[in-house]
DNA sequence: TCACAATGTCATTCA
DNA sequence: AATGAATGACATTGT
């Protein structure tokens, strides 16, 4: 799928690269000339179809209905295409007879796709559509070559009315000035709007085109390479011969190397499924600007582990927070610290904080059951105590009366351990003698915690240090929550880098793509000025030579013929506009 | 012993 | 005003 459903769906203009494309099928170029390796898995069905357009040979011969049937089936993609090509190809084709059949060759000058006389193509049309599709280029591509090509102003309404005088034959329109000739290797100056404003004296030296009596359009199309056909030659002054030296695109800084690679490292990560952040990192190497700089060892696990954390309410190490207790303080009976079915209260109050990411992969806090606790040697090497955060079965089989079985030195190994696993506010409680857990002062709520004190007749040191217990208790937590969300936005951030980094990838592929498409567009502008150009004839019946004259477009769709110098002036006219602009 | 990470604590602000 | 959550800064603890 890939790239051609992006171009599908990007507008009428990529249609039309699509239709071009038909034509360069029939023009014995396969579209794989283009494709790169994108395309190269098509080239043998390309191929069937160039074949089968090469042996129909001649344009106007099954012309219509094949041509009809190339034009509304992508052979790539089945695509269906919309015939719409406006009828009124006329103008700039009564211009360009041919010796044959004129009125059949007035079609079929530009395209052997125009050929039928039936056909519903519009010249003019082709050539606007080219025309906006190459001033898009334009704003990109500053080359002189481009500028003259496309030197339609902005905002020219390329969509507006390109007809050649529907009314008026081409010849009306073609001027034909005064050969002048300055050495034009690279001008296109094709369909400059500023030709409508030359002066009228000029008209004078315009020569009347002539009918052709010469061309072969087969013989000029039939088996070119376009690719290399970018940019006009210099005409070799019969329409037959048409192959010149090739020229530079202009294209060829916007799909710099660097560029490419960056999107190829880009299709790597995103296409063949690699970690992406790896690919963010393989990107950076290009992108050095970009200041972001992603651990590798995040993502995709810590990533999955982050969104789990957003959404479950699930064990917290905060919820499992209980009071821990030793089995030698369950000797102190009041001050025994008992755990109970408060701990489930908790886990209750702890999911009101709404924020329990599954965090333990960066925040060790949650500590097992001690009954796995025992089970895992590593942990028994835990000897700071984070008791808020012990399980409630730990406090239970804390708080019974160790089992007879167990020897006594086990037993002192036992309570040292658990001992060791108090907190310090544990250790002040228990040496204050407060008669409840830790936890119940930490997690009541106000009013049952102000009936739990009343009930006992407590000192003022024993209440103080309750309330020092219970703030900071409700803080530890609070701390815990507050780094789990900043843990949390930190791979949500870095989520966001990727994503977005996944977005630049695409945007830079569709960015090739496009101007894969253009570059297209321009072979077959191409083409097409060769053809025109090679087709018009002096009033002798002569070619006109390309070194000597070049058409170009005026903004009300009219073509005309001038002289290169006069070309050239304009064409160093329009360079200097956009960077006047500029400044 | 040092560096470092995890965790706890304090002070403060804010709702 | 009391309460608690949030958070920066610092302390403590364990590896």
């Amino acid at each position: 799928m890939g790239w051609e459903s992006r171009l599908t769906a990007a507008s009428a203009d990529i249609d039309l690269i699509d239709i071009l494309w038909r034509q360069d099928i029939d023009l014995g170029a396969g579209r794989e000339v283009f494709d790169y390796s994108h395309r190269q898995k098509e080239q043998d069905v390309d191929k069937e179809l160039r074949d089968g357009g090469e042996q129909a040979d001649t344009w106007a011969g099954e012309g219509a209905e094949a041509l009809a049937r190339d034009l509304l089936v992508d052979g790539e993609t089945g695509e269906s295409f919309p015939a719409q090509f406006p009828a009124n190809v006329a103008s700039i084709t009564e211009a360009v007879p041919s010796e044959s059949e004129p009125p059949a060759l007035q079609n079929s000058l530009l395209s052997p796709l125009l050929t039928g006389t039936e056909s519903p193509f519009d010249l003019e049309q082709q050539w606007q559509d080219l025309m906006s599709i190459m001033e898009m280029q334009a704003m990109e591509v500053n080359t002189s070559a481009s500028e003259i090509l496309y030197n339609a102003p902005p905002g020219d309404p390329l969509s507006t009315n390109y007809s050649l005088a529907p009314n008026t034959p081409i010849n009306q329109n073609v001027s034909l000035h005064q050969a002048s000739l300055g050495g034009c290797s690279q001008d296109f100056s094709l369909f400059s709007p500023e030709v409508e404003n030359l002066p009228v004296a000029n008209s004078s030296t315009l020569l009347p085109l002539v009918p052709s009596n010469s061309t072969s359009l087969n013989s000029t199309f039939s088996s070119t390479n376009l690719a290399g056909l970018f940019f006009p030659p210099q005409l070799n002054g019969t329409a037959n011969d048409t192959a010149g030296p090739e020229l530079p695109d202009p294209l060829g800084g916007l799909l710099d190397e660097a560029m490419l690679d960056e999107i190829s490292l880009m299709d790597l990560a995103i296409e063949e499924g690699f970690n992406p952040v790896q690919a963010s990192q393989l990107e950076e190497e290009f992108d050095s600007d970009s200041g972001l700089s992603l651990d590798s060892s995040h993502s995709p696990s810590s990533l999955s582990s982050s969104e789990g954390s957003s959404s479950s309410s699930s064990s917290s190490s905060s919820s499992s927070a209980s009071s821990s207790a030793s089995s030698s303080f369950s000797e102190e009976g009041a001050v025994g610290y008992s755990s109970d079915s408060e701990t489930l209260d908790l886990e209750e109050a702890e999911g009101a904080v709404g924020y329990q990411p599954e965090y333990s992969k960066f925040c060790r806090m949650s500590y097992q059951d001690p009954s796995q606790l025992s089970c895992l040697p590593y942990l028994e090497h835990v000897g700071h105590n984070h008791t808020y955060n012990m399980a409630p079965s730990a406090l239970d089989s804390a708080d019974l009366p160790p089992p007879s079985t167990l020897k006594k030195g086990s037993k002192e190994k036992q309570a040292d351990f658990l001992d060791k696993q108090m907190s310090r506010d544990e250790h002040r409680a228990r040496a204050m003698k407060i008669p409840f857990t830790n936890d119940k002062i930490i997690n009541l709520p106000v009013e049952e915690f102000n009936e739990l004190l009343s009930k006992y007749q407590l000192s003022e040191a024993q209440l103080s240090l309750i309330r020092d217990i219970r703030r900071r208790g409700k803080n530890k937590m609070a701390a815990q929550n507050c780094r789990k969300r900043k843990l949390d936005t930190i791979l949500n951030l870095e989520r966001d880098v990727e994503d977005l980094q996944r977005d630049k990838a695409r945007l830079l592929r569709e960015k090739v793509e496009f101007l894969r498409s253009l570059r297209q567009m321009k072979q077959k502008v191409q083409s097409l000025y060769q053809e025109v150009f090679g087709r018009l004839r002096d009033e002798n019946g002569r070619p006109y030579s390309p070194s000597q004259y070049a058409l170009q477009y005026a903004g009300d769709g009219s073509v005309l013929l001038i002289p290169r110098t006069m070309a050239d002036q304009q064409a160093r006219r329009q360079e200097r506009k956009p960077k006047d602009r500029r400044k």
